[in-house]
DNA sequence: TATATAATTCGATAATATTAGAAATATCGT
DNA sequence: ACGATATTTCTAATATTATCGAATTATATA
């Protein structure tokens, strides 16, 4: 159903696993499907600016984040298929036929 | 409820995030609650034996994998309460309201 | 056009991760 | 105890990431 590989996955988790760059998704989140501008994202987490670019364009290439400038600034949103995509990934092929919810497993 | 903060979610991902490691666990997966033992891992992947201790070292630290010695063989299996963690996580605070399934966002 | 603002790219360094052979450790069977 | 098997730890080389100031590009406004 999905385009999701194994390939594509990884990428994203491994967007998705560092530090600074999950407080930036996020961020991006809560703001909502107006994103916020880079010097937004910036106040907000207090990293420069230069590493800051770094980290959204990682985001960006992976395809978990749109950006789009708009005058000087450039707004960044979250896409939330492509997140989607990822959790449904990992529900179905790592989680094995254990839906989300728990699993009663008696049969040991 | 669950314990999961964001520094753990970045590891967990990080771990996760690596082409060889998620083919690993995904065959953990797929192994079932018996698991595989480390040279059934290696033997289907064919990654060299240090490597691939390093590997697994790195996603049981995270608490993704868990392994245990029966007699000189280790078996290693998912645990997925944990995975569960993870992507409950994924969902509730990477994912806004939008419950899993599809947003109506009709409203622009 | 000049100046200011917003963000990226450049360039260089430091820090981490990855890789894998060799040596060490653990356990088994004889 | 010895030899074989399973796996990890050691060691070292290589590769990739992360970081961030300075220079650059893009846009706006006076």
């Amino acid at each position: 159903m999905s385009s999701m590989n194994e390939k594509t996955a990884a990428g994203r988790l491994e967007a998705l696993g560092h530090q600074t760059r999950l407080s930036i998704y996020r961020l991006l989140v809560k703001a909502g499907d107006d994103g916020l501008i880079v010097g937004g994202i910036q106040k907000a987490l207090d990293v420069p600016a230069s590493t800051l670019s770094h980290h959204l364009a990682k985001l960006a290439r992976v395809g978990l984040v749109s950006q789009g400038r708009r005058g000087r600034e450039i707004y960044c949103s979250v896409d939330y298929d492509e997140m989607r995509a990822l959790i449904g990934f990992l529900t179905e092929e790592c989680c094995t036929g254990v839906t989300l919810e728990q699993d009663a497993q008696d049969a040991a």
